[in-house]
RNA sequence: GCGCUUGUAGCUCAGCUGGAUAGAGCAACGGACUACGAAUCCGUAGGUCGGGAGUUCGAAUCUCUCCAAGCGCGCCA
């Protein structure tokens, strides 16, 4: 409804330019808004103000310009007005609201969907958590923001693809193949000879006793087979990452959150493309050699100070893999990329950018783009809960799925914007009461059903494609609000795709769920009269058709009963 | 010290690329079920939008500055 008004404007503006009635050669961009005030009007435009110097024009001069040669929008429009400094204000025809109701039932449960992203290319990034530990709720909330921002993504009509890199290559690596090691050993946190920085988690000790007992582990795309020997550390090693990206893929599937890609960092090593991008960055005179490392100018591309790339040692430091690994991003034809991570990585931004800009392989200065989340703190019975990986006090993502459920946990992940700090209040997660937003939605769609349960038995059959005549029975103000948010849900979700905040379709859920709520409150759906009955049980049938739709891009059950 | 993020009602948070009288939930108070699910609804009360300055027709939103909190500032990832 959003764009049919925004191209009528468009139109009404190249008549008036045409009819020489305005003569701005560059206009600006028609922005539709939704007023607060409903007496204000279903949409407002602030256009006539923005033009009225150019124009040198008063801005309700310009508006009313606009408006003669609108008309009525072929009927779409009962009236429009002039209001304040000079928005224009459009009431949509009830019958034009109403007819909107046919076309979410013909969309079904593509309801929602649009094309706006026109098929294009985007990859997504997120997780990409170390293999060296089961996955914690901070990891959680980075799957479900990136995960749904894919659904949302997918919905506004982008081609995506969903990614995992893993970083199985670095020093945190060699640290849990020692970890490791020194369980299958028997040596013990407290013993001198254990290794520095060590994991001291207890999965440790399991992975330790799943190799020497010679297991097998099937991780997303590889097979491995333990070797059993603690004195082998290069088994040990690929033995300990593929045993823990098994643990998590299985948390990821818990939550219902799967990849269409893995890359490991490992493979960027073997495939020389790490030591493609040294030769690269060195050929294009980016680099010098210092203090026995090789560092990067990434000063000249906005960083604070030079990074090192290879150190005396002669390993790399981890960012150039992160920029072998963009620069293949790149190359497979993403024109978009966006990474979704925690906000404590937020330095590697600015590195990885300038890595890739030095390139001069034409990458944009803006890519790829992030998301980044801030941290979640965890409170059980009033008490924060803390979080400490190698000293084993632990929330697992697991945990917590399994405690509050995957509906809850999804929601309270992605009911804040990423920007915000989280408090993760695990006994509210869990009560089934009107405290907890999920039931609330939740409850709006059971208890829908529960009414077409009722109106079956009375022998009420929810009317497919009714009649205008049908529908001009929806008439009160609690119907037309609801069938206004029905309608704005394809509008949201693009929102949420452009500005990657799948946090305002939680809002919307809730909104909906409460004008639906107080329309049941207000109005009898089964009555005496058939016909209202027909429209309202249609009305509420879009209803629960339009909460399981945005339900399930956010990942969410929508249960017939609760 | 520098960088990023945040600061809105007692609490937890929205506020749609600058728009009209700043909203919701919880908590508080008062109401609504012998008819479709009360896990619900209706009403009342509650705010110097962290402080200050600036930009313009118009600022919670943009700029600057100060204050406070979180996270970074490694030849770790």
């Amino acid at each position: 409804m959003r764009n049919r008004i925004a191209s009528l404007v468009e139109s009404s503006l190249q008549a008036a330019l045409t009819a020489q009635e305005l003569t701005t050669s560059t206009l600006p961009d028609v922005i539709i808004g939704t007023p607060a005030n409903s007496e204000h009007g279903d949409f407002s435009c602030n256009i006539a103000m923005q033009m009225a110097k150019g124009e040198r024009k008063a801005p309700r001069q310009v508006a009313e310009i606009i408006i003669r040669q609108l008309g009525d929008g072929q009927g779409l429009l009962t009236r429009t007005e002039i209001a304040g400094p000079g928005f224009i204000n459009f009431f949509v025809a009830p019958t034009a609201w109403q007819a909107s109701l046919l076309e979410i039932e013909s969309q079904g449960d593509s309801f929602g969907r649009t094309t706006t992203g026109g098929g294009k290319k985007v990859q997504v990034e997120f997780v990409s958590a170390n293999p060296t530990g089961p996955l914690h709720i901070g990891h959680g909330r980075g799957a479900a923001i990136g995960d749904t921002l894919c659904r949302v993504l997918d919905a506004a009509g982008w081609d995506v693809t969903r990614e995992f890199y893993y970083n199985d290559a670095g020093a945190q690596i060699s640290n849990l193949a020692l970890s490791v090691q020194s369980r299958c050993l028997g040596i013990e946190p407290d013993d001198p000879r254990w290794p520095a920085d060590g994991y001291q988690g207890d999965y440790i000790r399991e992975v330790a006793r799943s190799y020497l007992a010679g297991e097998t582990v099937e991780a997303s795309d590889q097979h491995t087979v333990a070797d059993g020997d603690p004195q082998n550390l290069d088994a040990i090693r690929s033995f300990a990452v593929a045993w823990l990206r098994r643990e998590q893929d299985l948390d990821l599937a818990a939550f219902d959150v799967r990849f269409d890609v893995y890359t490991l960092e490992s493979g960027l090593y073997t495939e020389g493309r790490v030591d493609a991008v040294v030769r690269q960055l060195t050929a294009n005179g980016h680099t010098y050699e210092q203090d026995g490392a090789l560092w990067l100018r990434t000063t000249d591309f906005g960083d604070d100070k030079d990074r090192v790339m290879r150190k005396a040692d002669g390993g790399y430091t981890y960012f150039v893999p992160d920029v072998a690994y963009h620069q293949a991003k790149w190359e497979r034809g993403f024109i978009r990329a966006i990474n979704e991570q925690g906000a404590d990585h937020h330095s590697t931004i600015t590195r990885v950018r300038a890595g890739l800009q030095a390139l001069q392989i034409g990458i944009p200065q803006g890519w790829p783009e992030y998301v980044l989340h801030q941290m979640v703190t965890v409170m059980r019975g009033g008490q924060e809960v803390k979080i400490s990986k190698r000293a084993g006090s632990y929330v697992t993502l697991r945990d917590l799925i399994d405690e509050v459920g995957r509906d809850a946990t999804r929601f309270f992940f992605i009911m804040r914007k990423p920007d915000a700090q989280l408090v993760f209040d695990i006994d509210l997660a869990k009560q089934q009461t009107n405290e907890n937003p999920v039931y609330y939605v939740q409850y709006a769609h059971a208890r829908i059903c529960s009414i077409f349960e009722n109106a079956a038995e009375k022998g009420f059959l929810i009317p497919a494609g009714p009649t205008p005549d049908t529908l001009a029975c929806l008439t009160t103000a609690e119907e037309l609000q609801l069938i206004k948010l029905l309608a704005a849900l394809p509008d949201t979700i693009v929102d949420c795709a452009a500005h990657f905040e799948p946090h305002r379709l939680t809002y919307y859920l809730t909104e909906l769920a409460s004008c639906f709520h107080s329309f049941y409150n207000k109005n009898r759906v089964i009555s005496e009269d058939h016909n209202l009955t027909a429209a309202r049980l249609y009305l509420l049938k879009r209803t629960a058709q339009t909460l399981k739709n945005a339900l399930s891009i956010l990942g969410i059950s929508a249960p017939e009963r609760m």
